[in-house]
DNA sequence: GTTAGCACTCGGTAAAATCGAGTGCTAACA
DNA sequence: TGTTAGCACTCGATTTTACCGAGTGCTAAC
């Protein structure tokens, strides 16, 4: 648990002090209870020195001014969308207890491994240190270069093309020819894929020979697989952590089957959190975020980035009734750690 | 749907005609209903030429000899593990509908890319034709071969070692090396660990040089890091598709969450499908698969072969009470398929 | 061995009763 | 004017009660 700041109600929007408080302490309290909160709990928790009724005439307004709900009449207030998003928007940056500081310290220490593995590996440590389902993105290797393209020859006409980026990536793929081609010619052929395509990047367009001997075919063929591969943007990898923390952190069948068929998705899922990055928000609530089967989750990321660039990004899922305080802390501090472990890689030895 | 192909009693087992004619009827109906079976509708629907009277002897019978059990007093049937078990050993090969059989054949006929797509895209097609959660497993290479070797420089000290593998599978590792290499030394490397790998498996023993240059170094390096995955047994490929649906299939946030929890962790799903592979077996059924938390799951799987040895499965995962003969009849087909597809690739362009 | 008849059980469902948290309003108050 | 105590009222949630009926086990007759 993250240790709450005393939140001083700082009215950045049009909110006066005491509403602020007042949309405040049903925001906390709802996310704590999941129970519509009434006049008189918050009159009594929130240290305003004023009476249940008065705190009713001003939750009429916050109802009104649409931050928070009515489930029925004679029921509590639930805050909606907008109410969350105030509260989140007025949220000082929490503290992480020491020992999920620790936890994350400890697991940076001691990963090693591909950075596929890392970032697998980190989306189990978030869900595991929030209770939450996590997501981590990497953002592919666009503008990574080629160091080392090779050809190896399955058998006479199936070859595998394996190339090497500058940020450590590996593809492969199966170039079938519509020929034949013997040892000396598919080394050939990966010698001058080499030497035409090393420092490129898949987007730069290369000189092919247009020649008609075998190797250059093998050539050309290898170079169109290659950038075939462009416009569906691979390389971008996607690592969901507890994802059988849905069914624990939503509630309703329906919702859970909703939300694991969203994250089966992985594509919607990478769109989704670039979505969201874009529009530089590290929070987005219920409908903000536009995906309709998702609009009853909040979604927390926050970017990892090298030499200043976005490369990444983890996240957390989780119902618009969410720890935001928390996982915010949570998401920044492994996204900072994520961060200086890619950036201080190269460093080390 | 299969077609249920109708199920002339066949007493293999210690069962009479009749009784088994009862189980089966029992087992049919409540995979139907997920309700307690009672004994007039088993002595309506069954062509037993009986009252429910008998049907109950009987089935107090069936119950002392545990194929069936009670909920509470004065409720209907349903039947046990064991039950369960009676019925999937004398159940006929079901035949798919021809709706299905067509899909499959469409999406085999036209799956292009790399074994890993395949599989993964196989797992897909596997839930989305029987709306349940699927598994597919991929064996592994440890039988495999190197084909090549290839030792890329990221930096002075920073190197990526690719292989590929005579199955097509690509490997990488990172080697960090304590001490600084140029160019020319990481191509020699390269070089000295393709004339020695080449050919071998990875279990095979490989002749190191021991002497104290750089590149001798690296080569040693290399080849430690590539046979310390051994124990590992990576190379394992689970893809699994349709997670969502565990949330259809089965009843009770509980259970849920549970299956899901095992989903995630592939070691566990993979180890799982290669214990029922072990055991001959095409079906588990509750606890027959010793996993406690799956003791309500029943998982149908179908092994994939290559040159008659076992490359991997397909797995369906649901309730015990499942629609066993359509599953398996699916999971056959696709397994067959899949079989033939790798079979045939080689002669292929 | 089979079956009709019958008393009995007991979970599920529906109707009724009750509870109480919470509201909105009003009138008095500082 | 803003605040508050008082109060009638609402309405979902919970509990209680009643009841139904599917299904059973047993027995006696066929």
């Amino acid at each position: 648990m993250a240790r709450r700041v005393k939140t001083p109600s700082q009215p950045k929007s049009n909110l006066d002090a005491r509403k602020a408080t007042i949309l405040e302490a049903v925001v906390v309290e709802h996310i704590d209870t999941a129970q519509p909160v009434g006049s008189s709990s918050v009159a009594h928790n929130a240290d305003l020195a004023v009476s249940p009724a008065t705190v009713r005439t001003e939750m009429v307004a916050l109802e009104r001014e649409g931050y928070l709900a009515q489930p029925h009449t004679s029921a509590g207030r639930v805050p909606t969308d907008k109410g969350y998003r105030y509260f989140v928007d007025h949220l000082e940056a929490g503290v992480l207890e020491p020992a999920q500081q620790r936890q994350i310290k400890e697991f940076f220490a001691h990963v090693r491994g591909e950075v596929e593995d890392v970032l697998e590996q980190t989306s189990l440590l978030l869900s595991q240190l929030t209770s939450y389902t996590s997501v981590v993105v990497g953002s592919g290797h666009s503008r990574a270069t080629v160091l080392s393209v090779q050809l190896v020859n399955l058998d006479a006409r199936h070859h595998l093309l394996v190339t090497v980026f500058s940020d450590g990536t590996v593809t492969k793929h199966s170039v079938l020819a519509s020929f034949e081609a013997n040892h000396v010619e598919v080394t050939e052929a990966s010698r001058q894929l080499n030497a035409l395509l090393i420092g490129t990047t898949l987007e730069a367009k290369v000189q092919v020979p247009s020649r008609g001997d075998t190797v250059a075919k093998l050539v050309r063929e290898a170079v169109s697989v290659l950038h075939a591969e462009m416009p569906t943007m691979e390389g971008e990898q996607v690592y969901i952590g507890g994802s059988a923390k849905v069914a624990d952190v939503f509630e309703g069948v329906e919702t859970v089957r909703k939300v694991l068929g969203i994250l089966e998705q992985e594509l919607l899922v990478v769109s989704l959190v670039e979505d969201i990055l874009d529009k530089g928000v590290t929070v987005a609530i219920g409908s903000e975020h536009g995906f309709e089967p998702l609009s009853s989750c909040a979604v927390i990321v926050a970017p990892v980035s090298l030499d200043g660039e976005t490369i990444g990004a983890v996240g957390l899922l989780g119902p618009t009734r969410m720890k935001y305080q928390e996982l915010m802390a949570a998401a920044e501090a492994v996204s900072k750690h994520l961060t200086t472990h890619f950036g201080g890689e190269n460093d080390r030895g």
